[in-house]
DNA sequence: TGCGCAATTGCGTATCATTCGCATTTAGCC
DNA sequence: GGCTAAATGCGAATGATACGCAATTGCGCA
């Protein structure tokens, strides 16, 4: 039904199921859990299982394709492509939304760390708020 | 056993389990997770189930007392006192240790996503690395 | 100073995301 | 087309956290 032959990870053997999960990420412009994802490929007509689902998801962050997130105090993980863009997000405390926030406060922040002989590897940033539809103002 | 009668957060009611919890926050250097602050009672002497513990916690939250964080993708949640000293961590990848980091990069930045419609209201930021121990270099 | 009642706790059980185990199926190299 | 390692379906396990309810406790009030 659906053609969706082009890109594909390098490493990773194509299944099916993969490709499933693949292309919902792909086709998504914002993160989402595994029960988003298996839903989605559900409604597609195809089957998944959420188990199988995590497992791609977990192959697909080891090889750095897909990155997970988690938002807001526990709660559950979140997942999108890797588009090699670093970013954040901005967290709507009412309606969940996200909102991908542009530039990064940190470049600048991580040389002053590293003085304090703490090796930076990556960072995660959420700020959280009230986006223009829920503002209570 | 124990003399910790000093200090207590208003508008909560005092019982012996709550003060447990405090005192374990009070005197601990770190954030704790519940399970931790858990073990910690009961090795001084004093027993306290841990729902109750989550149940504590959860109220200080509430009050603003205590601030519940989420470290490293899931895992468990950690707590530790409101010293109303805004701060962040550096988590070390390998023993997940966590180092304070005294200065914020987001005071420059949260007015310009103010800007974007966006209310802020709080971040979270979490770098992660190796701490000095553990550099593998 | 003791009583009464609402709030809290002990304790077990439920929930919910995520992981694991294992038998069956599949991808893709020969 | 057949073979084998890898992947999947499926269910059940796990681990953090929440919840329900009866028993207990803190504490305001008489």
């Amino acid at each position: 039904m659906k053609e969706v032959q082009n890109s594909w990870p390098a490493g990773i053997k194509r299944t099916r199921q993969r490709q499933s999960v693949f292309s919902v990420l792909e086709s998504s412009g914002k993160p989402l859990s595994a029960s988003d994802i298996c839903l989605k490929i559900e409604k597609n007509g195809e089957a998944v299982w959420l188990s199988t689902v995590y497992r791609a998801l977990e192959l697909f962050v080891k090889k750095g394709v897909v990155i997970k997130t988690n938002v807001m105090n526990n709660e559950m993980a979140v997942y999108e492509l890797n588009r090699f863009k670093h970013k954040h997000y901005a967290v709507c405390i009412n309606c969940r939304k996200m909102i991908a926030v542009e530039n990064c406060p940190m470049e600048k922040f991580i040389p002053e760390l590293e003085e304090d002989d703490f090796h930076v590897m990556g960072h995660n940033l959420e700020v959280y708020g009230f986006c223009k539809d829920c503002n209570p103002k």
